[in-house]
DNA sequence: GTGAGGGGGAACCGCC
DNA sequence: GGGCGGTTCCCCCTCA
């Protein structure tokens, strides 16, 4: 039964993505019309339950990594436009060791660098609910609450089961006396809307991050990891 | 019909 | 005191 569940969150989480990736390059084909070298295109490999599919174009290109043997949600691994060739092939290798057993040497896509908690209140301010998500978002432990679909277009949605443990954190961070619901922090969310740093995804507890503020938030934490 | 999630107005609070 | 960035409450709507 869990693993029926599992599967069709997974599926759920493709749909979500493939919804995205969509509109994503669509809006990028536009964008870059004029250059013959973004071609967009999408390819999957599967070894033995695993699934393993790259997109690329646009001068972006990630993996996304469906492990069916696991509860966890698809895993996404960034890649150089220029290294998305090889990107599969590495990935296919590295599940090697995953099939054999092999934890500790588990892809490069299942362990992405943890990043730095950025500074708590950046250059001396107080962090702001995107600035609290963004860090929430960078931390893998925290995948089972909210995680990116996919992380290069901003786009992440919480988990419908754990939505107001971000919430709780938030309000923790905050000292608030009373305990945030995700109710509460979602109306927080939708206030952005009017500055324009996160937009509501008509998808269910589904969030986009502006570009700016998405590059904005990457280079912080760029220079906190400096 | 019901519950979960979304949208938004409005008042309020704490901090700078 | 004013602005900012939420927080809280409330009501209504949509959708599965």
């Amino acid at each position: 039964m869990a693993v029926s569940n599992s599967l069709q969150e997974n599926q759920s989480d493709l749909e979500v993505i493939l919804d995205f990736l969509e509109e994503y390059y669509r809006q990028n084909a536009k964008d870059h019309s004029r250059n013959a070298d973004d071609v967009y295109w999408t390819r999957s490999v599967s070894v033995d339950e695993t699934t393993c599919e790259e997109h690329w174009g646009g001068g972006e290109a990630f993996v996304i990594l469906f492990l069916s043997d696991e509860s966890t949600k698809p895993l996404f691994h960034q890649v150089t436009p220029r290294d998305a060739d090889a990107s599969i092939r590495h990935i296919a290798a590295a599940l090697s060791g995953h099939e054999t057993g092999t934890p500790a040497s588990a892809p490069a896509a299942r362990q992405p660098p943890l990043p730095r908690p950025a500074a708590a209140s950046g250059s001396g301010r107080k962090t702001r609910l995107f600035h609290f998500l963004f860090e929430v978002l960078e931390d893998p432990g925290m995948a089972h609450c909210v995680s990116w679909v996919p992380a290069n277009v901003g786009v992440f949605r919480f988990s419908s089961m754990n939505k107001d443990q971000v919430a709780a954190l938030w309000g923790q961070r905050k000292g608030n006396k009373r305990p945030m619901t995700y109710q509460k922090m979602s109306r927080a969310l939708r206030n952005y809307a009017r500055s324009g740093e996160i937009f509501k995804v008509k998808k269910k507890l589904t969030y986009q991050f502006s570009g700016d503020t998405l590059r904005a938030l990457q280079q912080r934490r760029r220079q906190g990891e400096a």
